[in-house]
RNA sequence: GGGCCAGUGGUCUAGUUGGUUAUGACAUCGCUCUCACACGGCGAAGGUCGCCGGUUCGAAUCCGGCCUGGCCCA
């Protein structure tokens, strides 16, 4: 017997897959090609828990549709644009990328990325994936961007693409616009500040009576309540909702601007003032938000700025010109508090939009911008979504209520470097827009000469654009670049649209709608057949992983202390978009399940070593049965692997493993075996099934399955490795054979149990003298007697008797059969069943007379047939015994059979 | 505030075309080293299936409302 050691082996076939080639996508061949449309992974940083159980649910289908004989397109791939790169190398050099030259700071990115591929592409290896080296991308390298400033050109001709100036969310921090899909939003508590908003021309008396309105030295004034007092100068309008009992005397009226009071601002009324929050007196800026964006549009209010690019205030706030927002917000606090103008602050919990990556609060910038059309096109991306089968389902509606909340167009441009630059330049005299030329591409417009010398409208100076891509917009192609699409005509019509799109669900917004917008508006196709929505992976104690709380998980301690099989089993037995715990108490139980997987294999592997057997003419009751349920087993498996349910997939293939195979079936051979009976249908038998369990768990356990199918099997089988093997079939499906094996499995199961109970060892003989049971129960146990004698040890002289032995048997209750009473009787049925339960002796005795009790026994019944109960099956008897042995012997009763025993075998006196 | 998901023995969990006696694992407690496996086998105890109402002859399952947690969005 080989020495189980899952560590030692599976670092040998981490090393040797990487030479058989298995994995490889093969452009030549005939096959149904499988495509993944593999998630780029971000090359910020190594892989944690939650990462690893996705890229291993990825690996799951891919090695399923491998053994189901398609051509795989698996490849490895990395995300290698983009802000949170720039991020990391700007924290770890504590510098900003306007401290360095543009291109040398790419560089440091490039090489900060590089690294981490390194290490990720060697965590791929040691959690098993079986990726394809050989069709790898990085979504920075020139042939990948190039595709990106292509697919740009083309809906840039197609008019889906413009340039317009427009406030949009930007972070103060990283100095760039960004897309709503990148504002996530957190809580905070702030202060709410209470401040006098004097009037111009002093209102009526009458108004001082109510509430958010006073007077002081300088004269009457308003109370506005606000969280962004150093906005104050950006103020454009005060709003009052219209059914406010003040309104009548507030609208039309003007007030002066605090700190300074020089600006006049009017008032007017809105209903979308909330009455409730502050003073009902609300100010309004350009921009503190996206509310009051909407108001800006409303009343056409100028797009004055107290807020610049660098996060600053402007010009316009006077004094505080130059300062940080949080110092500017405190300095005119101090101010306004100098001058007794600010009444009260109070804290306040909000809910703040903030930069996805760095989590500075984002601001609304005024800034021209390049945006990409989505509000046209909500409708070709539902429809587009709706052409795919989503897993699961309700992941769909995810992506429905995004796309149905959006309400402005996607900004692409963005204000960094380290992404693909923006392939155009720009008319510095008329703003004329020149492209790229298509078979330029890549091309760098800080660095490359445009296809033409000057401005073709006005002969002006021609300056090539400084912006970049949003990071999404090179990864939201990764089906257009995998297709070859603009690169191989015949390759992209093979392989688009992708077969699968595996992903987590917390990038629905980003690049699941990102990769079909545009995948649509560029092929008029959607990008994929079936989407796959991974669940997200908590820490052990169900929060989230974040480096900040240090409680992310590494694979590789995992993989370390208990081997990658084990952590895949943990994998599986996470539900597909299910946010799941990390459970390290399946990872051990993983390491269990593995071990009794090997140790079946050793036990079958020594009956199987003399050449692969071949189906013999009778194959025996009981074989039938178990390979009817591994028959079953495989049909249940194989539907639910292509479902993508792995967590009900491994539990069958497990609980098959264990308790129908080893459990009974292993158990119930064993005699045969020793003794070489039938053992050409129990070889044929235990092949099969071992071979056939092996593959079942080969996507789920890749290593252990291939050392125990070089251990057993490779020299009967012809396949290079497991992984390539053909997916088990069903081979039998005998519904009687499997009924009769399920009643000796009980009958064997129930005298195990009373040895176990009367503390007699498994393997000790018992001195059971015979069997009695209905004629058709009998004729079942005796198709596989002889498995009943050895496993269970009788004496030869046992014998199967049909009927009842000398026993006084007597029926002890009647059951109402719920199922057929109910549907046949519908309301009558509760009283049929009351009168079953009040009347048992009454029943009893007549079913001992007449042998069935009828329904115009019943006598609330109004029923014509006079169908008798128990023939029609409405109840059932449950029989008890007062049994009588024969002299010497003693009668055990069991549910639906009795075993006379010999009492000599209980006596243990001294 | 809206959407989605979840709530089942001490812990984790299976289970929805509705059928009355709810699955398994871990932990606990008994028994058992039997020639693949004691990291095994056999058994016991442990649950008003989040709460309330409705539909139904019958609800963990369907419907409505609510509570709690998570995720996403505003």
């Amino acid at each position: 017997m080989t020495d189980y050691n899952q560590k030692a082996f599976e670092e040998k076939w981490q090393k040797k897959w990487q030479g058989m080639n298995i994995y490889h996508f093969d452009f030549t061949s005939n096959k149904e090609p499988y495509s993944i449309d593999v998630p780029p992974r971000y090359a910020s940083g190594p892989l944690h828990a939650g990462h690893a159980v996705h890229y291993t649910h990825i690996d799951f289908a891919a090695r399923y549709k491998r053994m189901r004989g398609y051509n795989v397109f698996f490849p490895l791939c990395f995300d290698v644009n983009g802000i949170p790169i720039e991020e990391r190398v700007e924290r770890q050099l504590n510098i900003t990328r306007k401290d360095i030259k543009r291109h040398e700071f790419t560089k440091l990115c490039s090489e900060f990325a590089q690294k981490n591929i390194a290490t990720m592409t060697n965590q791929f290896i040691r959690l098993g994936e079986s990726m394809d080296s050989s069709i790898y991308y990085q979504t920075d390298a020139e042939y990948y961007r190039r595709i990106t400033q292509i697919s740009f050109i083309e809906l840039f001709k197609k008019g889906h693409i413009y340039k317009g100036e427009f406030p949009v969310n930007w972070c103060p921090r990283c100095m760039t616009a960004m897309a709503d899909a990148e504002v996530i939003y957190t809580d905070r508590t702030t202060k709410l500040n209470t401040i006098k908003f004097y009037f111009t021309k002093q209102p009526d008396e009458h108004l001082l009576k109510f509430h958010g309105v006073g007077k002081d030295s300088h004269g009457a004034y308003i109370e506005i309540a606000t969280t962004r007092p150093e906005m104050l100068a950006a103020c454009q309008i005060v709003a009052v909702h219209p059914t406010d009992e003040r309104a009548p005397w507030l609208v039309g009226q003007s007030v002066k601007l605090p700190p300074d009071y020089t600006k006049e601002v009017k008032i007017v009324e809105d209903d979308a003032v909330d009455p409730e929050f502050g003073s009902g007196l609300v100010m309004i800026c350009t921009v503190g938000d996206k509310e009051d964006l909407n108001w800006v549009f409303k009343y056409k209010l100028p797009l004055e700025m107290s807020i610049d690019e660098e996060g600053k205030m402007t010009e316009i706030t006077g004094k505080y010109k130059g300062m940080k927002i949080e110092d500017a917000r405190k300095a005119i606090i101090e101010d306004m508090k100098r001058d007794g103008v600010l009444l009260k602050q109070k804290p306040l919990a909000q809910n703040v939009g903030v930069c996805w990556r760095c989590k500075t609060p984002v601001e609304f910038i005024n800034a021209t911008q390049w945006f990409l059309k989505t509000i046209p096109f909500k409708q070709l991306v539902l429809d587009s979504s709706d052409a795919m089968q989503w897993y699961p389902r309700f992941m769909k509606i995810r992506l429905e209520d995004w796309v149905n909340s959006l309400e402005w167009d996607w900004v692409i441009s963005r204000q960094r470097y380290f992404a693909t630059p923006i392939p155009l330049w720009e008319c510095e005299n008329c703003d004329e827009v020149v492209l790229a030329r298509q078979e330029d591409c890549y091309v760098d417009p800080t660095i490359d000469k445009p296809p033409v010398e000057t401005c073709p409208i006005c002969g002006g100076s021609l300056k090539g654009c400084e912006d970049v891509f949003d990071t999404w917009m090179d990864s939201s192609i990764s089906p257009l670049y995998n297709t070859f699409w603009h690169r191989d005509e015949k390759k992209f019509k093979q392989l688009y649209p992708m077969s699968l799109r595996p992903q987590a669900h917390d990038i629905i917004r980003t690049w699941a709608f990102y990769t079909i917008l545009r995948c649509t508006l560029l092929t008029d196709t959607e990008p994929f057949e079936n989407i796959m929505m991974g669940g997200f992976i908590l820490s052990e104690d169900g929060t989230p992983m974040h480096a900040s709380l240090g409680n992310v998980i590494d694979p590789l301690h995992v993989i370390d202390e208990y081997g990658t099989d084990a952590f895949r089993c943990y994998a599986a037995s996470c539900a597909l978009g299910e946010d799941n715990p990390f459970r390290r108490k399946d990872v051990v139980r993983g390491t269990k399940l593995l071990r009794k997987l090997w140790n079946v294999q050793q036990f079958i592997g020594k009956i199987v070593k003399d050449g692969k057997p071949k189906k013999p003419k009778k194959v025996q009751d009981i074989d039938q049965w178990i390979l009817t349920k591994y028959s079953k087993l495989v049909n249940t498996c194989t539907m639910q692997m292509d479902m993508f349910d792995y967590s009900q997939a491994m539990k069958a293939i497990e609980y098959f493993l264990w308790h129908e195979l080893a459990d009974h079936y292993l158990e119930m051979i064993k005699g045969s075996l020793y003794k070489e009976e039938n053992i050409e249908s129990i070889r044929y038998t235990l092949y099969t099934i071992g071979l056939g369990v092996v593959k079942l768990f080969a996507p789920f356990f890749p290593h252990i399955a291939e050392q125990i199918y070089f251990d057993f099997y490779k020299k009967l089988e012809r396949d290079l490795s497991i992984h390539i093997s053909g997916w088990p079939e069903p081979v039998l499906i005998e519904k009687e054979k499997e009924q009769a094996g399920e009643t000796v499995k009980d009958y064997i199961a129930k005298i195990r149990a009373w040895k176990s109970e009367q503390g007699i060892a498994l393997n000790a003989p018992i001195s059971a003298l015979a069997t009695y049971a209905p004629a058709e129960i009998i004729r079942k146990l005796k198709t596989s007697d002889t498995i009943i004698f050895s496993t269970l040890r009788y004496p030869k002289e046992h014998a199967f008797i049909p009927g009842k032995p000398e026993i006084q048997e007597t029926i002890i209750a009647v059951e109402p059969v719920f199922s057929k009473l109910g549907p046949a009787f519908k309301t009558e049925t509760p009283q049929i069943i009351k009168w079953i339960k009040d009347h048992q002796e009454e029943i009893i005795s007549k079913i001992d007379n007449n042998g069935d009790v009828f329904l115009s026994d019943i006598p609330s019944i109004n029923e014509e047939k006079n169908e008798g109960l128990l023939h029609s099956g409405y109840i059932q008897v449950k029989r008890g015994a007062s049994l009588k042995g024969k002299k010497g012997s003693r009668i055990l009763s069991f549910d639906g059979f009795y075993v006379e025993i010999q009492i000599e075998i209980q006596r243990q006196e001294p």
